[in-house]
DNA sequence: GCCAACGTTGGC
DNA sequence: GCCAACGTTGGC
């Protein structure tokens, strides 16, 4: 099992409208990088922290499940979606997804800030490349996030 | 809205 | 295959 962290945008699609639906087809991953990682590594039951960016209050803002394998991204073959790709083909997809399940919304949203203030983080893929929308997360940083989060619970 | 960091494109 | 130009991301 994996840990990751998936970024979106509230505005478009947060942690309210997951716990909403319950599950949702995460689509428009439109970097090579992040699908690389999609189509290797990320299997059914990996653990996901769901992260928002590109807003007022940027940071972890909950915790979702991996439910399904990688399968192309519909998207990429509908010309009116702005993840539409012309260069792309439904015999040769070159952009993926994974359906990813609700499993909790964090009482409070851990900041970014505090998560770079911590020194047992300085070495996350969030702090040293910041850009990747699908960051791989170790256990021990996993644990340390969860951590944080208890204890701001607890101050609840 | 600014700007740094990074990714992509395309000419050569 | 290099690299300059350009586009995008995303924190602040």
């Amino acid at each position: 099992m994996n840990y990751w962290l998936f970024k979106s945008e509230p505005d478009e699609f947060g942690i309210d409208d997951l716990a909403a639906c319950k599950r949702e087809r995460w689509d428009g991953i439109r970097n090579y990088q992040a699908r690389n990682l999609l189509r290797d590594q990320v299997v059914v039951g990996d653990q996901v922290l769901v992260y928002h960016s590109s807003c007022k209050n940027v940071g972890v803002a909950g915790i979702a499940e991996v439910v399904t394998e990688a399968y192309p991204d519909p998207l990429q073959f509908d010309p009116d979606s702005k993840y539409f790709d012309p260069k792309s083909s439904p015999d040769n997809p070159r952009w993926i997804s994974v359906d990813i399940a609700f499993v909790e919304k964090f009482p409070r949203l851990l900041p970014l800030a505090s998560i770079k203030s911590n020194p047992q983080l300085d070495e996350m893929v969030l702090v040293k490349q910041g850009r990747l929308s699908i960051q791989p997360v170790k256990a021990q940083e996993w644990q340390v996030i969860l951590e944080m989060v208890n204890r701001g619970r607890a101050d609840a």
